[in-house]
DNA sequence: TCAAAAGTGTTCATCATACACCCATGA
DNA sequence: TCATGGGTGTATGATGAACACTTTTGA
C-alpha cells in the first residue's frame, strides 16, 4: 500500500571542474586530475536450506589475511563497473544470466586500498553454482543471520543489500533468480521465508503469486516422500520486473 | 499497495584482489594499485512557478565549454564523497540541511575526465536558494520537461534522479524539503502534482496528508487575493522518513 | 454580488489478512 | 491406516479512488 496515492482520473500532460578543499575555501588548480582507487564488491545471495545466505571469500593475502570478505576488487582503468561485477561474479559461482543490480557507492570501507567502493548485489540458484575450489581464495556461504564477522565493515554492505532484497521480494517478481527453471510453490514460500524472516500464509501467497501472473503451473508434478506430489510451477518471465 | 504481502499474524525471529582483465583471462598483478578519476555531481531540484527545474551550470572551460552540466567535479583524494556532494550543492545554492541522497554511480559518462561518475540528488525550496552569480559558471534553473541538452550525458542522471524522486515522493516525506517552514496544503498539493505530472484530488489528498500525520495546522492564515484565507501547515519532522 | 480559492464527507471497489479442512501418496 | 506435505475458499476490515457543493474574503 502506497502511503500517498490520490490520483484523479485525469492525467496531465508530463512533460569537470577541480576544487581543492583546503581549511574550508575550495581553490582551483586548473591541469591536475586526481584519481582514486576504486574496488567493485558483489554481494551474492542464495537461499540454502531455508536460510539466506551470502557467498564469503577468505582472504589469503594482506591486508586482512585469513578474515572473511565479498568477493571483489580494484576496478581495472577502462573497465566498466557492471562488467567488473559481472566477472566477479562469474568467477566466484560460475553463474552469468542471474540477477545483479548496483547497490550503493561506499567512502572508506574499513582500512583496504580502495577510497571508493561500489557494490553489487545478485541473487543466485544455490543449485546452479560450482564455487571455485582450486584457489587458495576460498568462496564459502555463510548464513545472514548472523553475518560472520568480516574484513573492511562488509557487514555493513551485506546489511544494506538485504534490506534492498527484502524490498524488492515485495514488489518485483526478482525470486526468479533465487529459483531453478521448474519448482513448487512451497519452496517458492519458502525463499520469501527465509528472506523476510517471517511466515506468510499459505493460501494468500498462492493466490497472489498466481493472481499476479508472475509464475504458471507446468502440469508436471514432482514426487518425492510418501505425500501427493507437488505440482512445479514456472515463471512467466525471467527478468525483473516491477509488478 | 504492496503487490506482494501475505502475513501472517506469527513473526519468526529475525533477525582487495587486483586482477587484470585480458582476453577473458583474469590474472593478478601484485603490488599496482591502479586509480580512475572520479566525480561527484548533484541532481539538485526545486519547483518552480509550478515546474520541476534542475540546476544547471554553464560550462566556462573545455571539454564542452558553454554546455550545460550538472553541477560537479572531481573528487579529491581524501574526501569523502557524501561531503563532495553538500560542498557542490552549497556552493551553488547557499543551501545546506536539505535532502541529499545518493543516486547512482555510472560509468563512462560522456567524454568527461571522469572514469566513474556518483550522482546524488537534493530536494530544495526555491524561497531559500541564492545562485551563485559572480562567477563564470553561471548556474540556472531549467524545466525538467523539457530538459535542455546537456554535456556528459547529464541528462540520463537527470531522469534516473526523478525518477527516484517521483518514487520517494509516495512513501516518504521528503517534499519537506521542497517547501518553506509554512504552507498552505494548496502550495504542497502543487508541489506533488508538479513532480508526478499528474492531478490529485483536493479531498484525497488533504485526508492523508493530515491523517498520516506529517503535517500538522500552525492557526496561522496566509491571506492572499479576494478569497478565503488558507491555513498555514508546518512539517511534524524535517527529517527524511518512511512512511 | 461576484469572482476566486479554501475547505469539507460519503460511496464504492479492491485488496490484504485471518482462518481450517480435505486430498493424494507411499510406507 | 496413517503420516506427510499438497492443495483450496470465504468473510472482514482497511484503504485508495471517485465525486460536488458550501464558505470566506476583497474587489
Amino acid at each position: 500500500m502506497r502511503p500517498l496515492q490520490c490520483r484523479r482520473n485525469s492525467i496531465v500532460g508530463r512533460p569537470g571542474e577541480y576544487r581543492h578543499q583546503q581549511q574550508g575555501r575550495p581553490l582551483r588548480r586548473p591541469g591536475y586530475t586526481p584519481s582514486v582507487a576504486v574496488a567493485v564488491v558483489v554481494v551474492i545471495f542464495t537461499v540454502r536450506q531455508d536460510r539466506l545466505n551470502v557467498l564469503l571469500i577468505e582472504r589469503a593475502a594482506e591486508p586482512c589475511k585469513g578474515e572473511w570478505a565479498l568477493p571483489g576488487g580494484l576496478l581495472l582503468p577502462g573497465e566498466t563497473l557492471d562488467a567488473a561485477a559481472r566477472r566477479k561474479l562469474e568467477d566466484e559461482t560460475g553463474v552469468s544470466d542471474v540477477f545483479l543490480e548496483q547497490l550503493y557507492t561506499f567512502d572508506r570501507l574499513g582500512e583496504g586500498k580502495a577510497e571508493v567502493v561500489v557494490s553489487y548485489f545478485a541473487l543466485v540458484d544455490i543449485g546452479r553454482t560450482r564455487l571455485r575450489s582450486e584457489s587458495e581464495w576460498r568462496p564459502a556461504w555463510h548464513p545472514v543471520h548472523p553475518t560472520p564477522p568480516t574484513a573492511f565493515e562488509n557487514d555493513r554492505v551485506i546489511a544494506y543489500a538485504e534490506e534492498r532484497l527484502r524490498n524488492k521480494l515485495e514488489y518485483t517478481n526478482v525470486v526468479y533468480s533465487l529459483l531453478p527453471e521448474r519448482f513448487t510453490l512451497t519452496r517458492m514460500q519458502q525463499t520469501y521465508e527465509a528472506i523476510l524472516g517471517e511466515r506468510l500464509d499459505k493460501r494468500n501467497f498462492r493466490r497472489r503469486v498466481v493472481g499476479l501472473g508472475i509464475v504458471r503451473p507446468t502440469g508436471r508434478f514432482e514426487k518425492q516422500g510418501a505425500h501427493r506430489p507437488a505440482m512445479l510451477y514456472e515463471f512467466t518471465s525471467r527478468k525483473p520486473m516491477i509488478l
